[in-house]
DNA sequence: TTTTACTGTTTACAAATGTAAACCATCAGG
DNA sequence: CCTGATGGTTTACATTTGTAAACAGTAAAA
């Protein structure tokens, strides 16, 4: 949705033209969508000119970290890890973004637990699916 | 929410005292959750006992694959390596997690390209934001 | 057996979201 | 000056979600 413009700057007309390059909305949608993101102050407007433009509130990078954070949040400890290798897997990577992560890897291992213990309960429960490692 | 019973199989009121363990709903709202999973056939009942107990219809590590993959494909190319890397920081993993990926990063390597390209528009944007490396 | 707990089902209602038509202002053409 | 395109604002309506009270069936307690 409001990918679009988290990237940098856009007039109405720039974003309905993009959105609708890769959803089936209407002009009408995608003002609505636009008003909606306004009200909940993620976009602002710049009014200057008689054509507006509209700009992020919130940084994308921001935005995505909280929403990954909250996903994970939602997802139990011990699957954790191996979500996290599917998507190394599958997902793009740069070489700096190995570089990286293999240095974080070397600097957790020693401290790393053989075994991550589920927390999706309160009174912790050992059956957990999840934990199969 | 749903997270609970994607462990195993809970009668109602398992369900509805683990919630209110973690969060402030009436029984009611509770049920009514439950209801809409259940039409929405994520959830099964089995009527069999008097006391019903509800099983998962999806299996947790399906439903959080697919949730993983469709939040990624919402975030910027450029910026998932990132992502990733952050998440691997702070993330809970346990040595044969990091001894998988590093496996994967170790494959990848070779391939990985110096920059990941965005592709958040579709006439391509080199401006974006989030290719910072 | 009458009452009381439990447990499950219906009904309720406001807010958010998906989707879009209708409307209004204004500037460029005719 | 009237007209139409263009961009922005209002109104609209169905569905989903958040939250929960009211109700009904039944088994246990009094």
């Amino acid at each position: 949705m409001r990918i679009i413009w988290t990237k940098k700057r856009a007039t109405g007309r720039e974003i309905v033209e993009e959105a609708q390059l890769s959803h089936d909305w209407s002009a009408s949608t995608i003002k609505t969508l636009i008003r909606r993101l306004t009200d909940k102050e993620m976009i602002a407007v710049d009014k200057s000119e008689k054509v507006f433009t509209y700009v992020p509130v919130v940084a994308e990078n921001e935005a995505t970290d909280y929403n990954a954070n909250r996903f994970f949040d939602s997802v139990c400890d011990a699957y954790k890890g191996t979500l996290l290798t599917a998507l190394i897997k599958d997902e793009p990577l740069s070489k700096t973004d190995i570089q990286n992560i293999r240095a974080i890897l070397d600097e957790r291992e020693a401290s790393a637990p053989d075994q991550v213990a589920c927390h999706c309960l309160h009174e912790d429960d050992d059956s957990c699916a999840m934990v199969h490692h």
